[in-house]
DNA sequence: TCCTTCCTCAACCACATGGTTGACAACGGG
DNA sequence: CCCGTTGTCAACCATGTGGTTGAGGAAGGA
């Protein structure tokens, strides 16, 4: 039962990118300023110490991600955060969240049973 | 006013890495096995086509960033998902999605305004 | 047309990361 | 006590990533 079937889905891709781009506190730190507005590459690299490409690389990552998306405005390119792609992010993190936390509460009740009763079965069903 | 207080608080840190251990497929789905139950080392390597030493690899990314707890049972190390962390992300994520949302739909009241009305400022509040 | 502004591409560098193999530590069963 | 089971540590390797600098494209303004 080796090798299980990765043929790693789409959807599966962009979550990692998402969770690869918001790795990285300053990319955190973009999209937290673009939640306020849209902005420019100048703009946004300006608080930072690193140089405007390195802040461009950062965008391209975010873009790549489905994150942002950008426009055009004579010279200027600005950035757009997009927030449906959000839910595929929360939509993941609910699934196992709420399984987790389901989990964690049957325990306390397994434990109160078992302090009357005997144990059987070890590891629940998996797979 | 460059050089933004790059103090990268302890929040932050644990935020990276968790978005950074989830940003590997291999290791979301191992979280995804470990919300259904509590397993092994051994037990979380098997479907994969990977050695032992890279999936313990993998599990103390995830125990480093607060996602997994490692308990002791003789020789085994079962490893148990710690649904909390969770919410650290989700926080995060909800801030900004909702502000982005907010934003959005600003924009279509605007946008429906401007059909009676001029436009006078372009860019909201920022900064 | 030439210049300026805004931004991206390309090449390079240091370091992190995911994988490998080999050694070995920790624990319980004979 | 020795052995098998379970899992980690260490060294190594290939690739990816975030940063740099330099060159240059795209779009107006003079």
């Amino acid at each position: 039962m080796k090798k299980l079937n990765k043929e790693l889905s789409v959807v599966d891709d962009q979550l990692s990118r998402i969770f690869a781009a918001l790795a990285d506190p300053t990319r955190r730190d973009i999209v937290a300023r673009l939640a306020v507005g849209d902005a420019t590459v100048g703009e946004l690299a300006e608080p930072y110490d690193v140089s405007l490409q390195a802040v461009s690389k950062h965008i391209k990552v975010l873009t790549d991600a489905g994150l942002v998306s950008r426009s055009r405005d004579a010279q200027r390119r600005p950035c757009h955060l997009e927030a449906e792609v959000f839910d595929l992010m929360t939509k993941w993190i609910e699934r196992y969240r709420q399984r987790a936390q389901e989990r964690y509460e049957r325990l306390d009740a397994v434990l109160a049973e078992m302090r009357g009763e005997e144990r059987t079965d070890d590891t629940p069903e998996q797979g």
